[in-house]
RNA sequence: GCGGGAGUAGCUCAGUGGUAGAGCAUCACGUUGCCAACGUGAAGGUCGCGGGUUCGAAUCUCGUCUCCCGCUCCA
């Protein structure tokens, strides 16, 4: 049998939507750039993967524990972690080379110029200017006029040909409270990521949950990123859902646990029911460390568009911590009654995007399948994950086979996700399940319900077609072991 | 953000100035005795949106939005 993996990513979007997992936000008046919906089957796959999560962080260690922060926080957070300085600059294009520069480095640097050619006075008086930008029309408008003003040439081109002048901050801005004038003394960010509602609470946990270092605390929720490109599905998304940790260690223990959480957290990958092949971890080379990492890597999914992170694991050492200390004033520190030690804990982080996660999956287990001449597109999905896991069918429309399907399916409704379908012939039933990645179907026949003995009826299995015939009152455990067992293939 | 390409039914697409189309999917009825059968029928589109040209625009034109590819950026 010739099977075929997904080639590219149009496939899956195509897909998503046919089949209810994922619409792109606010379809009917033209669409929202990088936000996507979760329809019937998404809600599912997207649940299921969040609580396969949950479950391997909190119900898995009796050192992690949850917690809901809000996506509104006190503006001085994002001060704290970096996040208002680090993308508030102002920055500029070179029309010919496409280059962008930051708008008060090129001026800067036309300055430095005035100065090696004995123009001081010039560049005193430019100097003042940018000293003073953004106190006459704004920020971009007296940037933009230095550099027309000055015919500032782009650096590697030498082209004049500017676009505007534009900030780049990839937080989104809002205001707070009902008599807000708009100015930035009111603003209120959506958070850009959900680890700063950690570091905030660490107080809060460590004088009420009674944990001692090293121990976790976990998240999942949304967070938000004006992107300046936001592409690829919901590979980059505006909008978007994390399920992070953050593990509080002690310093020098922070070296190992990184290692430890590095090889975990790949490990769940497998579990989750991705192929080993497709899988890798990627270290951040020394010099391209965000600002708050001794160490970093990310684990890798081949997507049809290239290796790609799904998850970053980060030693983010004391910074978080030591950072809101500073600002808040309050002290995060930790103090070890068995050693008689007091310490800032250093912070190992795992952060997995669900979307990407989703994404993932749905790519992973895509496959298209030759049978009999004819082409079969089944989503190979983990039957722990899949949005229904159950399809149960009568063979033909008569009433001694319907009444028992109906039965099953009322029985088993309880225990798993299930379908009860009976339009159509047996075959495009199965087909229609195969592509919606619900791994089994029952299948309610003549030879089961009229035989001696008890009713029987058959299962069928998504991943190779085969069947077993199984008594009624074994297809709970019958499909218990199935699940159970099942593997990647 | 820049350059290029594209937007017509749920999906894939045809239609280059004159009545809005096909295949698949969906739904109904009949049929169907295990892998996308068949028959009949139905539903679904102010052709992304807004201006303009024209007797007449899916088609020409301008603007705009969205998506794709490349560049750029990336906590």
């Amino acid at each position: 049998m010739s099977v075929t993996e997904l080639k590219n990513l149009d496939t899956i979007v195509s897909l998503a939507k046919a089949r209810s997992f994922i619409y792109q936000s606010s379809e009917i008046y033209g669409g929202l750039g990088a936000v996507y919906d979760y329809g019937p089957l998404g809600t599912e796959l997207k649940r299921n993967i969040r609580d396969f999560w949950w479950k391997a962080m909190t119900q898995y260690h009796d050192n992690i524990v949850g917690l809901d922060a809000s996506i509104f926080m006190h503006p001085k957070v994002w001060e704290a972690s970096g996040h208002v300085d680090g993308f508030n600059d102002p920055m500029i294009d070179d029309k010919q080379s496409n280059k962008r520069y930051r708008a008060d480095m090129l001026v800067e640097g036309h300055i430095a110029k005035l100065r090696s050619k004995d123009k001081a006075d010039e560049a005193d008086e430019l100097q003042e200017l940018l000293d003073t930008a953004g106190s006459r029309k704004g920020l971009c408008e007296d940037l933009h006029e230095l550099i027309m003003d000055n015919e500032i040439r782009a650096p590697e081109s030498g082209a004049f040909e500017w676009t505007d002048v534009r900030q780049f901050n990839l937080m989104f801005k809002t205001q707070f409270g009902a008599t807000s004038s708009g100015d930035d003394g009111d603003a209120v960010y959506l958070r850009p990521e959900t680890a700063q509602g950690i570091f905030v609470n660490f107080k809060n946990v460590m004088d009420t949950a009674r944990q001692k270092v090293p121990f976790g605390i976990a998240q999942v929720g949304k967070a938000f990123r004006n992107e300046v490109v936001a592409r690829q599905f919901v590979f980059r998304m505006r909008e978007f859902e994390q399920m992070e940790m953050q593990y509080f260690v002690e310093p020098g223990t922070d070296a190992e646990e990184y290692e430890k959480w590095l090889n975990k957290r790949l490990e769940w990958h497998k579990a989750l029911g991705i192929r080993e092949h497709k899988l890798r971890t990627h270290p951040h080379p020394e010099d391209k460390l965000a600002h708050y990492a001794a160490s970093a890597a990310d684990i890798e999914y081949e997507y049809p568009i290239g290796w790609q992170e799904v998850e970053g694991i980060h030693n983010r050492t004391d910074f978080d911590l030591t950072q809101h200390h500073e600002y808040s004033g309050k002290k995060l520190e930790y103090y070890d009654q068995k050693k008689q030690k007091r310490y800032t804990p250093y912070v190992i982080e795992t952060s997995i995007g669900l979307d990407r996660a989703v994404m993932m999956v749905l790519c992973d287990a895509y496959r298209e399948e030759e049978v009999d001449g004819d082409t079969r597109t089944v989503l190979k999905l983990n039957p722990k994950i899949a949005p229904t896991k159950v399809g149960i069918f009568p063979l033909i429309k008569k009433d001694k086979l319907q009444d028992l399907a109906h039965k099953i399916e009322h029985d088993l409704r309880e225990d798993f996700n299930v379908l009860y379908d009976e339009s159509g012939s047996i075959g495009k039933r199965y087909r229609r399940q195969d592509e919606a990645g619900t791994p089994f179907c029952i299948t309610v026949d003549f030879d089961g319900v009229e035989s001696e003995g008890e009713d029987t009826v058959t299962i069928r299995y998504r991943d190779d077609m085969t069947q077993d015939r199984v008594p009624v009152s074994r297809l709970r455990e019958a499909i218990n072991d199935k699940m159970n067992s099942w593997q990647p293939e």
